[in-house]
DNA sequence: GCAAAAGTGTTGAAGGTACACCCATGT
DNA sequence: ACATGGGTGTACCTTCAACACTTTTGC
């Protein structure tokens, strides 16, 4: 590829994609894991991922990957960090171009690859120990979230497209991991104009039924400040 | 080094490394530039960069590039972003793990590599048309760096050891690009407590020599919330 | 004494935090 | 009528923004 001859031998690295998938299940934030079915690290949990193939940006694999192990093809994905310390992977010098990607419950369907790994769904409070330098780009990646939400709508990929303001508040609760005070995170959050009640109210609940609402279409991705 | 075989035949991609070299000099923020030596993109100004050597991190060959062209061996530098288009490089697949670090200007020292490409400072507000995607990466690094100092002590990286009040406030200021009013800039970062006052102020100004400041050893490197 | 930058307080507006009760529904 | 979560307003305090003059030095 290169013409011309370096002092230096370059580098023969391989490239590959990890992702690291959040949903919120029962009041918990939960990372998607992998129990690797070849070696290295054979029968670890670990993060899907998997080498770039040829022609696809990291991006696209990180896209196939999480159609693959989460059966959804459009969610929020963003690029985390490139991790690429010499010994992080055995088998030689491996670079990892991690993304993460936020799915909303109801739109996960864990599904074993072609490869037999068995996704689950864990508590990022009780991730064992992973492959890999899998255990610090998970606490990576969480870290990034939480500060991702205060300061953009990321929050609207882990909610269903129409929403109570219980959901949402319990949402942020769950992902910043401390309580809000109900009405104040209600006036501070209507009066940012983010989303819009529908007409109807849930119903089928055994208590007063509450307001639904979504993100307005018009919503911006980022604020312009920190609203938490 | 993958044993197995694949369904899909694996990205043969190279790996580069290109930094975003700050500083800021005569009141405005700059980058450095170099004048690429050799094809693709022959003649065209660019960052600096190259492809990592053997046995040789994306961060060791950044920080290998800024001693090279910036004279400087231990800055801050930190990881940007991986760019991996597909067609980002003429020369095939080539995905490019880019850092950005700033230096003080008194601390620059800018040289010609071996490479015999001759960098040089250029106002971020005036930076020309780039090789590859380089123009993208700058302002990327730009937004970057403009958030960052707001929210942690990265300033201290484009400043010398001791510093006026005046040459921090100008500093935010020259890296926000809006003017900060002095009296209220004063107030909010001696609250944070982040800088001391020496006990000398600066002498052989033509006028009422000011105080002298440095930033606290145990200051921290990221702040609970944005100041500014 | 003049030029040049250093240094310093107050006030009004806005926004944040803390806090407790009534409402609407299903059973 | 009771159980359950839904929904609302006020008072205080802190923080932010706007603003102009005096001080210290060198020449």
């Amino acid at each position: 590829m290169a013409a011309r001859t370096y002092a230096q031998p370059l580098a023969r690295a391989c490239v590959a994609t990890d992702v690291v998938v959040f949903t919120i299940t029962g009041g918990t934030l939960q990372v998607l894991l992998v129990e690797r079915s070849e070696p290295p690290f054979e029968g670890s949990p670990a993060l899907p991922g998997g080498f770039l193939w040829e022609g696809e940006t990291s991006r696209e694999a990180a896209k196939r990957i999480l159609a693959a192990k989460a059966g959804v093809r459009d969610a929020f994905i963003e690029q985390l960090y490139t991790f690429d310390a010499l010994g992080r992977d055995p088998r030689g010098h491996v670079i990892s171009i991690v993304y993460y990607a936020l799915v909303p419950e109801d739109r996960l369907e864990i599904r074993e690859g072609e490869d037999l790994e068995t996704p689950s769904l864990v508590p990022v409070e009780a991730v064992p120990p992973l492959a890999f330098d899998h255990d610090q780009i998970v606490a990576y990646a969480c870290e990034r979230l939480r500060s991702k939400v205060t300061y953009t709508t990321a929050i609207a990929s882990l909610l269903p497209p129409v929403f109570t303001f219980t959901q949402l508040q319990s949402a942020y609760e769950t992902v910043l991991d401390r309580p809000l005070e109900k009405r104040n995170f209600r006036k501070k959050y209507l009066s940012l104009d983010l989303i819009e009640a529908l007409e109807e109210r849930l119903e089928g609940t055994r208590y007063r039924p509450p307001q639904l609402y979504r993100f307005r279409s018009d919503a911006p991705a980022e604020l312009p400040s920190p609203f938490l």
